[in-house]
DNA sequence: CGTTAGTTTGAGAGGACTCAAAGTCTGTGG
DNA sequence: CCACAGACTTTGAGTCCTCTCAAACTAACG
Protein backbone atom coordinates (compact mmCIF):
# COMPACT_ATOMS: atom_id res chain seq x y z
CA UNK A 1 0.00 0.00 0.00
CA UNK A 2 1.06 3.62 -0.38
CA UNK A 3 -0.32 6.50 1.21
CA UNK A 4 -0.82 8.87 -1.60
CA UNK A 5 -0.94 12.85 -1.91
CA UNK A 6 -2.84 13.65 -3.61
CA UNK A 7 -3.93 17.28 -4.93
CA UNK A 8 -6.40 18.90 -2.80
CA UNK A 9 -8.80 18.81 -6.03
CA UNK A 10 -8.82 15.55 -6.62
CA UNK A 11 -10.09 14.74 -2.77
CA UNK A 12 -12.31 17.37 -3.28
CA UNK A 13 -14.03 15.60 -6.14
CA UNK A 14 -14.64 12.44 -4.41
CA UNK A 15 -16.33 14.59 -1.40
CA UNK A 16 -18.34 15.65 -4.10
CA UNK A 17 -19.45 12.59 -5.50
CA UNK A 18 -20.15 11.15 -2.03
CA UNK A 19 -22.30 14.28 -1.17
CA UNK A 20 -24.09 14.17 -3.87
CA UNK A 21 -24.60 10.40 -3.43
CA UNK A 22 -25.64 10.11 -0.36
CA UNK A 23 -26.54 12.96 1.42
CA UNK A 24 -26.23 16.92 0.57
CA UNK A 25 -24.53 19.67 1.69
CA UNK A 26 -22.77 22.64 1.74
CA UNK A 27 -19.06 24.20 0.94
CA UNK A 28 -18.04 23.79 4.88
CA UNK A 29 -19.27 20.33 5.49
CA UNK A 30 -17.82 19.62 1.80
CA UNK A 31 -14.62 21.23 3.39
CA UNK A 32 -14.54 18.71 5.87
CA UNK A 33 -15.56 15.83 4.34
CA UNK A 34 -12.84 16.50 2.28
CA UNK A 35 -10.43 16.84 5.29
CA UNK A 36 -10.92 13.63 6.29
CA UNK A 37 -10.60 11.58 3.57
CA UNK A 38 -7.42 9.15 2.98
CA UNK A 39 -6.10 8.23 -0.32
CA UNK A 40 -4.38 5.09 -1.20
CA UNK A 41 -3.12 3.32 -4.24
CA UNK A 42 -3.05 -0.22 -4.73
CA UNK A 43 -1.19 -2.22 -7.38
CA UNK A 44 -3.29 -5.66 -8.29
CA UNK A 45 -2.94 -8.78 -5.83
CA UNK A 46 -1.96 -6.14 -2.87
CA UNK A 47 -4.01 -6.58 0.09
CA UNK A 48 -5.98 -3.44 1.26
CA UNK A 49 -7.37 -4.58 4.33
CA UNK A 50 -5.73 -8.21 5.97
CA UNK A 51 -6.41 -10.88 7.80
CA UNK A 52 -6.32 -9.17 11.35
CA UNK A 53 -5.91 -5.74 10.89
CA UNK A 54 -8.52 -3.80 11.81
CA UNK A 55 -10.71 -1.62 9.71
CA UNK A 56 -11.02 2.38 10.37
CA UNK A 57 -13.68 3.19 8.33
CA UNK A 58 -16.11 2.43 5.08
CA UNK A 59 -13.65 2.61 1.74
CA UNK A 60 -14.51 4.43 -1.37
CA UNK A 61 -13.03 2.34 -4.12
CA UNK A 62 -12.48 5.65 -6.62
CA UNK A 63 -11.12 3.26 -9.41
CA UNK A 64 -10.24 -0.39 -9.63
CA UNK A 65 -12.27 -3.34 -8.61
CA UNK A 66 -11.65 -5.09 -4.96
CA UNK A 67 -12.71 -8.42 -3.76
CA UNK A 68 -13.67 -9.30 -0.16
CA UNK A 69 -12.79 -12.76 1.15
CA UNK A 70 -12.17 -15.22 3.87
CA UNK A 71 -11.04 -18.87 5.04
CA UNK A 72 -13.90 -21.17 6.24
CA UNK A 73 -12.70 -24.81 7.09
CA UNK A 74 -9.05 -24.21 5.01
CA UNK A 75 -11.80 -23.32 1.81
CA UNK A 76 -11.30 -19.20 0.48
CA UNK A 77 -14.85 -18.04 0.20
CA UNK A 78 -15.48 -14.10 -1.61
CA UNK A 79 -18.46 -12.56 -0.22
CA UNK A 80 -18.28 -9.54 -1.61
CA UNK A 81 -16.97 -7.64 -4.96
CA UNK A 82 -16.76 -3.56 -5.14
CA UNK A 83 -16.06 -1.96 -8.41
CA UNK A 84 -15.61 1.52 -8.67
CA UNK A 85 -17.77 4.44 -7.29
CA UNK A 86 -18.80 2.00 -4.59
CA UNK A 87 -18.07 1.45 -0.86
CA UNK A 88 -16.47 -1.32 0.95
CA UNK A 89 -15.66 -2.28 4.54
CA UNK A 90 -15.07 -5.48 7.14
CA UNK A 91 -18.05 -4.28 8.73
CA UNK A 92 -17.59 -6.46 12.38
CA UNK A 93 -14.11 -5.40 12.47
CA UNK A 94 -15.03 -1.65 11.73
CA UNK A 95 -17.97 -1.43 14.23
CA UNK A 96 -16.29 -3.40 16.77
CA UNK A 97 -12.97 -1.73 16.54
CA UNK A 98 -11.51 -5.92 16.12
CA UNK A 99 -9.25 -7.83 13.82
CA UNK A 100 -10.63 -8.54 10.56
CA UNK A 101 -11.59 -11.91 9.90
CA UNK A 102 -12.12 -10.90 6.11
CA UNK A 103 -9.54 -9.63 3.84
CA UNK A 104 -9.68 -7.03 1.12
CA UNK A 105 -7.62 -7.25 -1.96
CA UNK A 106 -6.96 -5.72 -5.06
CA UNK A 107 -8.24 -7.46 -7.60
CA UNK A 108 -7.03 -4.45 -10.40
CA UNK A 109 -4.80 -1.76 -9.73
CA UNK A 110 -7.24 0.37 -7.44
CA UNK A 111 -7.24 3.64 -5.82
CA UNK A 112 -9.38 4.02 -2.34
CA UNK A 113 -10.38 6.77 -0.54
CA UNK A 114 -10.77 6.06 3.18
CA UNK A 115 -13.63 7.61 5.45
CA UNK A 116 -12.07 7.39 9.01
CA UNK A 117 -14.80 6.10 11.00
CA UNK A 118 -13.75 7.77 14.40
CA UNK A 119 -13.78 11.09 12.25
CA UNK A 120 -16.92 10.58 10.54
CA UNK A 121 -18.67 10.24 13.60
CA UNK A 122 -17.33 13.32 15.37
CA UNK A 123 -18.13 15.29 12.75
CA UNK A 124 -21.87 13.51 12.38
CA UNK A 125 -22.34 15.11 15.87
CA UNK A 126 -22.04 18.57 14.59
CA UNK A 127 -23.35 17.99 11.20
CA UNK A 128 -26.42 16.60 9.98
CA UNK A 129 -25.92 16.48 6.48
CA UNK A 130 -22.56 14.38 7.19
CA UNK A 131 -24.71 12.32 9.84
CA UNK A 132 -27.09 11.34 6.53
CA UNK A 133 -23.81 10.69 4.45
CA UNK A 134 -22.91 7.74 7.25
CA UNK A 135 -26.11 6.80 7.77
CA UNK A 136 -26.95 5.90 4.11
CA UNK A 137 -23.88 4.42 3.71
CA UNK A 138 -24.87 1.91 5.90
CA UNK A 139 -28.09 1.55 4.43
CA UNK A 140 -26.46 0.92 0.91
CA UNK A 141 -24.42 -1.81 2.87
CA UNK A 142 -27.39 -3.64 4.39
CA UNK A 143 -29.00 -3.65 1.33
CA UNK A 144 -26.14 -5.07 -0.96
CA UNK A 145 -25.83 -7.87 2.15
CA UNK A 146 -29.70 -8.89 1.42
CA UNK A 147 -29.21 -9.06 -1.88
CA UNK A 148 -26.28 -11.04 -1.92
CA UNK A 149 -28.23 -13.39 0.55
CA UNK A 150 -30.87 -13.68 -1.74
CA UNK A 151 -28.77 -14.46 -4.50
CA UNK A 152 -26.92 -17.60 -2.83
CA UNK A 153 -30.23 -18.69 -1.85
CA UNK A 154 -31.26 -19.75 -6.00
CA UNK A 155 -31.79 -22.71 -5.61
CA UNK A 156 -29.53 -24.28 -8.30
CA UNK A 157 -26.46 -23.20 -9.85
CA UNK A 158 -27.28 -22.41 -12.96
CA UNK A 159 -29.87 -20.45 -11.77
CA UNK A 160 -27.65 -18.35 -9.20
CA UNK A 161 -24.99 -18.17 -12.83
CA UNK A 162 -27.97 -16.55 -14.70
CA UNK A 163 -28.68 -14.58 -11.87
CA UNK A 164 -25.88 -12.97 -11.63
CA UNK A 165 -25.19 -12.26 -15.34
CA UNK A 166 -27.84 -10.45 -15.10
CA UNK A 167 -27.08 -8.22 -12.38
CA UNK A 168 -23.39 -7.79 -12.35
CA UNK A 169 -22.28 -8.95 -16.15
CA UNK A 170 -19.18 -6.86 -16.02
CA UNK A 171 -17.80 -9.24 -13.04
CA UNK A 172 -17.28 -12.02 -15.54
CA UNK A 173 -15.04 -10.13 -17.43
CA UNK A 174 -12.64 -8.54 -15.04
CA UNK A 175 -12.90 -11.25 -12.61
CA UNK A 176 -11.15 -14.70 -12.03
CA UNK A 177 -13.96 -17.69 -12.61
CA UNK A 178 -12.33 -19.02 -9.75
CA UNK A 179 -13.45 -16.43 -7.40
CA UNK A 180 -16.71 -15.83 -8.44
CA UNK A 181 -17.27 -19.46 -8.05
CA UNK A 182 -16.21 -19.40 -4.73
CA UNK A 183 -18.73 -16.01 -4.45
CA UNK A 184 -21.64 -18.13 -6.11
CA UNK A 185 -21.09 -21.16 -3.63
CA UNK A 186 -20.09 -23.52 -6.37
CA UNK A 187 -16.74 -25.36 -7.32
CA UNK A 188 -14.99 -23.73 -10.16
CA UNK A 189 -15.65 -27.09 -11.97
CA UNK A 190 -19.22 -26.89 -11.23
CA UNK A 191 -19.54 -22.98 -12.67
CA UNK A 192 -17.45 -24.05 -15.60
CA UNK A 193 -19.91 -26.67 -16.51
CA UNK A 194 -22.96 -24.34 -15.94
CA UNK A 195 -21.53 -21.71 -18.12
CA UNK A 196 -20.99 -24.01 -21.28
CA UNK A 197 -24.16 -25.56 -20.57
CA UNK A 198 -26.53 -22.17 -19.78
CA UNK A 199 -28.42 -20.70 -22.47
CA UNK A 200 -28.77 -16.67 -21.70
CA UNK A 201 -32.10 -16.05 -21.87
CA UNK B 1 -53.21 -6.16 14.30
CA UNK B 2 -54.27 -4.31 17.36
CA UNK B 3 -53.08 -1.00 17.85
CA UNK B 4 -52.84 -0.46 21.86
CA UNK B 5 -52.98 2.35 24.25
CA UNK B 6 -50.20 0.74 26.66
CA UNK B 7 -50.03 3.18 29.65
CA UNK B 8 -47.06 5.34 29.84
CA UNK B 9 -44.68 4.27 31.80
CA UNK B 10 -44.10 0.45 29.70
CA UNK B 11 -43.32 2.86 26.42
CA UNK B 12 -40.91 4.94 28.81
CA UNK B 13 -39.92 1.29 29.82
CA UNK B 14 -38.74 0.61 26.09
CA UNK B 15 -37.37 3.51 25.53
CA UNK B 16 -35.22 3.30 28.82
CA UNK B 17 -34.00 -0.35 27.13
CA UNK B 18 -33.83 1.36 24.03
CA UNK B 19 -31.56 3.66 25.06
CA UNK B 20 -29.10 2.00 26.98
CA UNK B 21 -28.83 -0.73 24.47
CA UNK B 22 -28.05 1.84 21.69
CA UNK B 23 -27.27 4.87 22.82
CA UNK B 24 -27.41 7.41 26.40
CA UNK B 25 -29.92 9.64 26.54
CA UNK B 26 -31.22 12.64 28.24
CA UNK B 27 -34.39 12.68 30.18
CA UNK B 28 -35.74 14.81 27.32
CA UNK B 29 -34.55 12.32 24.66
CA UNK B 30 -36.08 9.99 26.71
CA UNK B 31 -39.32 11.89 26.76
CA UNK B 32 -39.02 12.09 22.77
CA UNK B 33 -38.13 8.55 22.40
CA UNK B 34 -40.95 7.77 24.50
CA UNK B 35 -43.14 10.17 22.49
CA UNK B 36 -42.71 8.21 19.08
CA UNK B 37 -43.22 4.91 19.62
CA UNK B 38 -45.76 3.06 18.70
CA UNK B 39 -47.44 0.00 20.35
CA UNK B 40 -49.09 -2.91 18.93
CA UNK B 41 -50.21 -6.38 19.87
CA UNK B 42 -50.48 -9.43 17.11
CA UNK B 43 -51.69 -12.70 18.11
CA UNK B 44 -50.03 -15.59 17.01
CA UNK B 45 -50.17 -16.36 13.11
CA UNK B 46 -50.73 -12.86 12.88
CA UNK B 47 -49.36 -10.72 10.24
CA UNK B 48 -47.05 -7.78 11.05
CA UNK B 49 -46.02 -6.67 8.20
CA UNK B 50 -48.14 -8.26 4.81
CA UNK B 51 -46.60 -8.54 1.49
CA UNK B 52 -47.67 -5.10 -0.07
CA UNK B 53 -47.36 -3.08 3.17
CA UNK B 54 -44.65 -0.90 4.10
CA UNK B 55 -42.38 -0.89 6.34
CA UNK B 56 -42.29 2.15 8.28
CA UNK B 57 -39.61 2.05 10.93
CA UNK B 58 -37.46 -0.68 12.89
CA UNK B 59 -39.95 -3.12 15.15
CA UNK B 60 -38.53 -3.96 18.57
CA UNK B 61 -39.84 -7.19 19.55
CA UNK B 62 -40.68 -6.49 23.25
CA UNK B 63 -42.33 -9.67 23.99
CA UNK B 64 -43.04 -13.00 21.57
CA UNK B 65 -41.26 -14.33 18.75
CA UNK B 66 -41.81 -13.50 14.64
CA UNK B 67 -40.30 -14.59 11.64
CA UNK B 68 -39.39 -12.50 8.43
CA UNK B 69 -39.64 -14.90 5.11
CA UNK B 70 -40.54 -14.33 1.34
CA UNK B 71 -41.62 -16.40 -1.73
CA UNK B 72 -39.15 -17.24 -4.15
CA UNK B 73 -40.28 -19.83 -7.17
CA UNK B 74 -43.31 -20.75 -5.23
CA UNK B 75 -41.83 -21.48 -2.43
CA UNK B 76 -42.01 -20.20 1.28
CA UNK B 77 -37.73 -18.81 2.25
CA UNK B 78 -37.33 -17.88 5.77
CA UNK B 79 -34.85 -15.16 6.29
CA UNK B 80 -35.07 -14.17 9.40
CA UNK B 81 -36.36 -14.77 13.11
CA UNK B 82 -36.34 -11.95 16.02
CA UNK B 83 -36.99 -13.31 19.40
CA UNK B 84 -37.93 -11.16 22.32
CA UNK B 85 -35.80 -7.59 22.63
CA UNK B 86 -34.54 -7.88 18.96
CA UNK B 87 -35.47 -5.69 16.21
CA UNK B 88 -37.05 -6.68 13.09
CA UNK B 89 -37.64 -4.90 9.99
CA UNK B 90 -38.17 -5.07 6.23
CA UNK B 91 -35.21 -2.93 5.49
CA UNK B 92 -35.65 -2.33 1.65
CA UNK B 93 -39.46 -1.46 2.13
CA UNK B 94 -38.30 0.82 4.95
CA UNK B 95 -35.68 2.59 3.31
CA UNK B 96 -37.40 2.94 -0.11
CA UNK B 97 -40.47 3.60 1.54
CA UNK B 98 -41.87 0.45 -0.90
CA UNK B 99 -44.35 -1.84 -0.53
CA UNK B 100 -42.33 -4.51 1.06
CA UNK B 101 -41.54 -8.24 -0.46
CA UNK B 102 -40.84 -9.87 2.58
CA UNK B 103 -43.53 -10.53 5.04
CA UNK B 104 -43.11 -10.56 8.71
CA UNK B 105 -45.34 -13.20 10.91
CA UNK B 106 -45.67 -13.50 14.43
CA UNK B 107 -44.94 -16.93 15.32
CA UNK B 108 -46.26 -16.75 19.05
CA UNK B 109 -48.59 -13.38 20.69
CA UNK B 110 -46.29 -10.66 20.39
CA UNK B 111 -45.92 -7.26 21.63
CA UNK B 112 -44.62 -4.59 18.64
CA UNK B 113 -42.83 -1.07 19.52
CA UNK B 114 -42.17 0.74 16.40
CA UNK B 115 -40.09 3.70 15.95
CA UNK B 116 -41.51 5.15 13.40
CA UNK B 117 -38.51 6.31 10.78
CA UNK B 118 -39.23 9.52 9.97
CA UNK B 119 -39.95 10.94 13.25
CA UNK B 120 -36.75 9.27 13.98
CA UNK B 121 -34.87 11.02 11.21
CA UNK B 122 -36.48 14.17 12.19
CA UNK B 123 -35.08 13.78 15.71
CA UNK B 124 -31.99 12.47 14.45
CA UNK B 125 -31.69 16.03 13.13
CA UNK B 126 -31.66 17.43 16.49
CA UNK B 127 -30.11 14.60 18.75
CA UNK B 128 -26.99 13.45 18.53
CA UNK B 129 -27.85 9.96 20.78
CA UNK B 130 -31.12 9.56 19.10
CA UNK B 131 -29.10 9.80 15.94
CA UNK B 132 -26.69 7.47 17.51
CA UNK B 133 -29.52 4.88 18.09
CA UNK B 134 -30.67 4.96 14.71
CA UNK B 135 -27.40 4.35 13.23
CA UNK B 136 -26.58 1.66 16.47
CA UNK B 137 -29.80 -0.30 14.69
CA UNK B 138 -28.92 -0.34 11.69
CA UNK B 139 -24.78 -1.01 12.46
CA UNK B 140 -26.63 -4.26 14.24
CA UNK B 141 -29.30 -5.74 11.51
CA UNK B 142 -25.84 -5.40 9.00
CA UNK B 143 -24.38 -7.64 11.41
CA UNK B 144 -26.79 -9.89 11.93
CA UNK B 145 -26.90 -9.74 8.25
CA UNK B 146 -23.45 -11.01 7.86
CA UNK B 147 -24.06 -13.76 10.33
CA UNK B 148 -27.05 -15.05 8.67
CA UNK B 149 -24.66 -14.75 5.27
CA UNK B 150 -22.07 -16.81 7.16
CA UNK B 151 -23.97 -19.63 8.44
CA UNK B 152 -25.85 -20.47 5.51
CA UNK B 153 -22.24 -20.89 3.37
CA UNK B 154 -21.73 -23.60 5.74
CA UNK B 155 -21.46 -26.70 3.46
CA UNK B 156 -22.97 -29.60 4.60
CA UNK B 157 -26.88 -29.79 6.02
CA UNK B 158 -25.65 -31.01 9.49
CA UNK B 159 -22.95 -28.51 9.64
CA UNK B 160 -25.77 -25.85 9.39
CA UNK B 161 -27.74 -27.32 12.16
CA UNK B 162 -25.13 -27.80 14.37
CA UNK B 163 -23.90 -23.97 13.85
CA UNK B 164 -27.56 -22.71 14.32
CA UNK B 165 -28.11 -25.07 17.12
CA UNK B 166 -24.93 -23.55 18.77
CA UNK B 167 -26.42 -20.24 17.88
CA UNK B 168 -29.85 -20.23 18.92
CA UNK B 169 -30.75 -23.77 20.33
CA UNK B 170 -34.27 -22.33 21.76
CA UNK B 171 -35.48 -21.45 18.38
CA UNK B 172 -35.72 -25.14 18.33
CA UNK B 173 -37.90 -25.33 20.85
CA UNK B 174 -40.10 -22.68 19.70
CA UNK B 175 -40.51 -22.52 15.84
CA UNK B 176 -41.74 -25.42 13.70
CA UNK B 177 -38.68 -27.25 11.82
CA UNK B 178 -40.66 -26.71 8.45
CA UNK B 179 -39.68 -22.92 9.36
CA UNK B 180 -36.33 -23.78 10.55
CA UNK B 181 -35.38 -26.05 7.54
CA UNK B 182 -36.37 -22.91 5.37
CA UNK B 183 -33.87 -20.81 7.28
CA UNK B 184 -31.35 -22.88 6.88
CA UNK B 185 -32.19 -23.98 2.91
CA UNK B 186 -33.22 -27.49 3.29
CA UNK B 187 -36.12 -29.62 2.93
CA UNK B 188 -37.51 -30.28 5.92
CA UNK B 189 -37.18 -34.25 6.03
CA UNK B 190 -33.55 -33.62 4.91
CA UNK B 191 -33.40 -31.20 8.50
CA UNK B 192 -35.31 -34.03 10.20
CA UNK B 193 -32.67 -36.98 8.66
CA UNK B 194 -29.97 -34.49 10.23
CA UNK B 195 -31.19 -33.87 13.61
CA UNK B 196 -31.65 -38.18 14.47
CA UNK B 197 -28.28 -38.29 12.87
CA UNK B 198 -26.21 -35.41 13.97
CA UNK B 199 -24.41 -36.03 17.76
CA UNK B 200 -23.95 -32.47 19.29
CA UNK B 201 -20.47 -32.03 20.51
C1' DC C 1 -62.17 -36.98 19.01
C1' DG C 2 -61.63 -35.93 14.42
C1' DT C 3 -59.11 -32.72 11.36
C1' DT C 4 -55.19 -30.52 10.07
C1' DA C 5 -50.54 -29.13 10.45
C1' DG C 6 -46.19 -30.74 11.32
C1' DT C 7 -42.60 -34.47 11.53
C1' DT C 8 -40.48 -38.73 10.37
C1' DT C 9 -39.17 -42.61 7.39
C1' DG C 10 -38.30 -44.82 2.92
C1' DA C 11 -36.86 -45.37 -1.96
C1' DG C 12 -35.11 -43.51 -6.01
C1' DA C 13 -33.20 -39.70 -8.97
C1' DG C 14 -30.24 -36.02 -9.93
C1' DG C 15 -27.12 -32.31 -9.10
C1' DA C 16 -22.89 -30.81 -7.31
C1' DC C 17 -18.68 -32.43 -5.36
C1' DT C 18 -14.00 -34.68 -5.53
C1' DC C 19 -10.05 -36.14 -7.77
C1' DA C 20 -7.47 -36.29 -11.90
C1' DA C 21 -5.74 -34.74 -16.12
C1' DA C 22 -5.63 -32.04 -20.19
C1' DG C 23 -5.99 -27.60 -22.22
C1' DT C 24 -5.47 -22.50 -22.25
C1' DC C 25 -3.89 -18.09 -21.04
C1' DT C 26 -0.51 -14.66 -19.13
C1' DG C 27 3.53 -12.66 -17.77
C1' DT C 28 8.47 -13.00 -17.16
C1' DG C 29 13.13 -13.91 -18.30
C1' DG C 30 16.37 -15.53 -21.52
C1' DC D 1 10.42 -12.28 -29.58
C1' DC D 2 9.98 -16.78 -28.01
C1' DA D 3 9.70 -20.28 -24.43
C1' DC D 4 8.40 -21.72 -20.27
C1' DA D 5 6.27 -21.58 -15.58
C1' DG D 6 2.39 -20.91 -13.11
C1' DA D 7 -2.26 -19.78 -12.75
C1' DC D 8 -6.68 -20.44 -14.52
C1' DT D 9 -10.24 -23.09 -17.00
C1' DT D 10 -12.24 -27.05 -18.98
C1' DT D 11 -13.43 -31.94 -19.38
C1' DG D 12 -14.19 -36.60 -17.55
C1' DA D 13 -15.54 -40.32 -14.32
C1' DG D 14 -17.32 -41.77 -10.16
C1' DT D 15 -19.44 -40.79 -5.55
C1' DC D 16 -22.33 -38.82 -2.26
C1' DC D 17 -25.54 -35.62 -0.53
C1' DT D 18 -29.80 -33.53 -0.81
C1' DC D 19 -33.96 -33.37 -3.21
C1' DT D 20 -38.55 -35.26 -4.62
C1' DC D 21 -42.47 -37.98 -4.07
C1' DA D 22 -45.12 -40.93 -1.11
C1' DA D 23 -46.84 -42.61 2.96
C1' DA D 24 -47.05 -43.33 7.88
C1' DC D 25 -46.92 -41.29 12.15
C1' DT D 26 -47.59 -37.58 15.83
C1' DA D 27 -49.08 -33.40 17.94
C1' DA D 28 -52.02 -29.59 18.38
C1' DC D 29 -56.49 -27.40 18.31
C1' DG D 30 -61.28 -26.65 18.07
Amino acid sequence: MKRIQMNLNTKRDVARVLARRYSTMTFEELDQLEDMIIASRYRKGEMIIDEGEICTGPLWVDSGLVRVFYFKNGKEITSHFATEQHIVMSIESMFYEQPSVVQIEALENTIIYELPKDRLEETAMRSVNIQMLYRKILEEALIESQKYADLICFESAAEKYKRLMKLQPELFLRVPLTYIASYLQMTPETLSRVRSSVIID
